[in-house]
DNA sequence: AACACATATATGATATTTCATATATTAATT
DNA sequence: AATTAATATATGAAATATCATATATGTGTT
């Protein structure tokens, strides 16, 4: 993980919000982001993608739904970047945030 | 200073380096960074330009020279990763800084 | 001081490349 | 068949590079 291409893929405000969101709920499905994100499906899947060949998120089939969580080998400084980010800007994802419905209190389906 | 126009401004390679670059030696001129960089000196003013537009850089006159330096006012957490990014990235930016000519090293003008 | 000239930096204009979006389609799971 | 997710393609928008030119400072000469 160059630097320069970790910066590249948070340059967006989709990806960024994405990685920060999940960031701070541990995971995320495609379905849960569009709903916070407030976006359509290929949108959200088309940078999921880019986050996931970049090695920042890695997703994990759960059924019909896949879920994406902060890459197990994502380096430590890269971590670190993205967690004091969103320790920093809650104000940058918070409301989208709120409006991504977790597994638990999932009540309708996506 | 929001995280996505941080990011975006730390997502070119020129861009970059010059940052990391100058968090490493506290300043540089216009120059010296064509020298580290061995680039011409439009491309180089123009992303040091976009850098003070932003206030990730500040610029300060002496002379012929324009010295470009860390903003002052640059948020705590946005300092944070910037510092972190070059203590854990060396060797992206490491032969580029060795070619920074300091002004009480330097023989030639630029 | 006025002038010519060299150096350092910034910017305008335009071509090129890169990136994001939209729409349509395909694949996988139940 | 319905739901969830991924991808292909075309299009538009934004970022970048390049070349030329402008501005600012400094030096030397008369």
């Amino acid at each position: 993980m160059s630097p320069l291409k970790l910066f590249k893929c948070l340059a967006d405000d989709t990806r960024l919000k994405s990685v920060l969101i999940i960031s701070q709920s541990g995971e995320a499905c495609v379905c849960e982001l569009m709903a916070a994100l407030e976006l359509d499906q290929p949108k959200v899947s088309r940078h999921l993608a880019e986050l996931r060949k970049c090695d920042i998120l890695q997703d994990q089939r759960r059924g019909k739904w896949v879920y994406y969580q902060l890459h197990q080998q994502l380096p430590g400084w890269a971590k670190e970047i993205i967690l004091k980010t969103a320790e920093e800007n809650a104000g940058y994802y918070l409301d989208a945030l709120a409006r991504l419905e977790h597994p638990k209190q999932k009540t309708l389906p996506c």
